[in-house]
DNA sequence: ATGAAAGCGCTAACAG
DNA sequence: CTGTTAGCGCTTTCAT
């Protein structure tokens, strides 16, 4: 085999370009004893390769371990079979599920998924776009709408399928599965309301999407006339993205001091809620009589808290799955019948409200 | 501008390949006025272009909004400035700080990092290796070693640099970062020993590096002449991956209503440990009175719990930059100083132990 | 400091 | 069903 393997390189060794001393896929031909395009067939489209064939050239491949190299095919095919995913952290548990879906998906239709990150903030976004673009993947998700103006210009410019997700907007880019935020906090004054709370308060992230929901919330309270219940706006906490539990500790009993007479609280997420009910139970204050908690996530430990929480669920995995659809049919050329889904989301009851 | 881009392409349609429509190094070449080869240089090697010409060129690639395309470019010269990580979940909370810093230091030495999640157990994993080699990374990180034969030898033949992390092992297939799981079940029962308990539990999630954690604790317990005080072995409580506030609940009453006597628990996570506690409180067990809890990560919500809790830190961010710093200087062909670094742990003490 | 030629490893297009 | 040929867009090598 060590004569045979690279015996075709020998021959155009003009100008000396060094080549990688890995087997490829005229090596696996060779071997094979067919051309090298038979071997292409082989991995791209086996049905249209005898049986025959395809056994034998099988046989080489697995004997000389070949890996295609999906740098010469993409750049042959402009084709490349992969995906690339913008995420804030990778670490954001809301999303988990929908990468995780986003991952399955794609996977189970030959494409691979990578994740990028942004940072908080969206600090390097615009560098990351320029990155991903260069490896030419047949799509691009995005955590949320894109927002720089460079960055939408150099997507439409690219040609390359993008879904934006979590999030609505009338002008979306391209294609979009997600839902509205402000209606989110709209829901929870509503229901809050109708579980006579008129003292409500935020603790919010320093993230976007959150303070959207706060504002929802806000403008509902007003029209429910609970705004002025209070003051002129709802006692708000502020804290650094990611939330965390200690900021929702904070934020009670920040909020507590400055307003001792409020009688719920919205969290950004359910890890500023659980820290708002550990800091209720450390100050003695029964949830939720004293103070209502709600979250927002529904995330796995939602519903093992001590009160269980009361929180906004989204339908993560349906984002992932629907948004990889939407891509997976666009590079194939199919017509995407929804290409913008509002998948909405849903209160879920529990004892912290 | 219409005339001149894509003029350079007219000239060569033999055969009809139809080529992507997108600007091109040909075109901005063109409107700079140089060989294509010069603006590869203002790109790549931009010391090497006169002052002048540079100013010509990048005024060509800013009015062409030209992107380099990587796969083209990595074909040519074997080197794509990707690097790849292997990663359980991209959730995980645990590696978070260690994934933001070798997406750092890979960014500012030019490369890019993506991720690419194998699933709890590592079910794609050699799928997913074979998707990773294929697209020629500059190097690969991955999350603990890498046990499947078939895997080590595809990454050994790959010939590209590998860094395990986040585990020891005498038998690195390349380089290391990381440290001994076994060790800090040794520390945590000589910590738990050392202030007197002697019914110690164990609630786990069913993951290899966590179990390698309680077996550490369960041997050095022996040792101690602990595991004899309570039974044969020590009472164990394995809950499924990735430990949840609601796995550690249920595990603490598991193991209460088994072993009423038990005075400490290890828990394999953090998370684990919250729901440990919460679980205590509910049935009005002081924590650390009742039952001392020791949990694994020093994750943000850690200090905030009530009462904090005790567990054990790992430094993350260290492991990212040296991980990162040994995928460098490999691939840019300087010799690695310590190719395996043991980066050790620390036992953070808090009220819940 | 700049350019011309050749080719990285693969697949599209066109035969047969 | 299989093969031949050309070329994807870039960078290497060699030359000036």
């Amino acid at each position: 085999m060590d004569r045979t393997l690279g015996a075709s390189r020998a021959n155009k060794r003009r100008r000396g370009r060094r080549g990688t001393g890995k087997v490829r896929i005229t090596d696996v031909a060779l071997l094979a004893g067919v051309a090298p395009i038979t071997v292409s067939r082989v991995l791209n489209a086996p049905d249209s390769v005898a049986a025959e064939t395809l056994r034998r050239v099988r046989e080489a491949i697995d004997r000389t371990g070949y890996v295609p190299n999906m740098l010469a095919g993409g750049l042959a095919s402009r084709y490349t079979r992969l995906v690339a995913a913008v995420v804030p952290t990778i670490a954001s548990p809301v999303f988990q599920e929908t990468w995780e879906a986003l991952t399955d998906t794609f996977a189970d239709a030959g494409y691979h998924l990578t994740f990028g990150q942004t940072g908080y903030g969206g600090a390097r976004e615009d560098e990351l776009l320029d990155a991903i673009i260069a490896r030419r993947p047949d799509g691009i998700v995005l955590t949320g709408i894109m927002r720089s103006p460079l960055g939408r210009r150099r997507l439409i410019a690219a040609g390359i399928p993008v879904v934006e997700t979590w999030d609505l907007t009338p002008t979306p880019i391209d294609m979009l599965v997600g839902f509205s935020h402000e209606n989110i906090g709209v829901a929870v004054a509503e229901y809050l309301h109708s579980k006579g709370r008129r003292r409500i308060a935020v603790i919010t992230a320093a993230d976007d999407r959150a303070r959207r929901r706060a504002k929802g919330l806000t403008v509902a309270a007003a029209r429910l006339g609970i705004a002025t219940a209070l003051a002129p706006e709802l006692p708000m906490f502020v804290a650094a993205a990611p939330g965390t539990l200690g900021s929702g500790r904070k934020g009670l009993g920040d909020l507590l001091a400055r307003h001792p007479s409020i009688d719920a609280v919205f969290c950004s997420s359910d890890m500023l809620a659980l820290g708002a009910v550990i800091e209720a139970e450390a100050r003695e204050i029964p949830v939720p009589e004293g103070v209502a908690v709600v979250g927002y996530g529904n995330l796995n430990f939602a519903a093992d808290a001590f009160p269980p929480l009361t929180t906004v669920s989204v339908d993560g995995p349906a984002i992932g799955h629907l948004a990889a659809r939407c891509i997976i049919d666009r590079a194939q050329g199919r017509s995407v019948p929804e290409p913008v889904v509002d998948v909405g989301f849903s209160l879920v009851e529990r004892a912290s409200a």
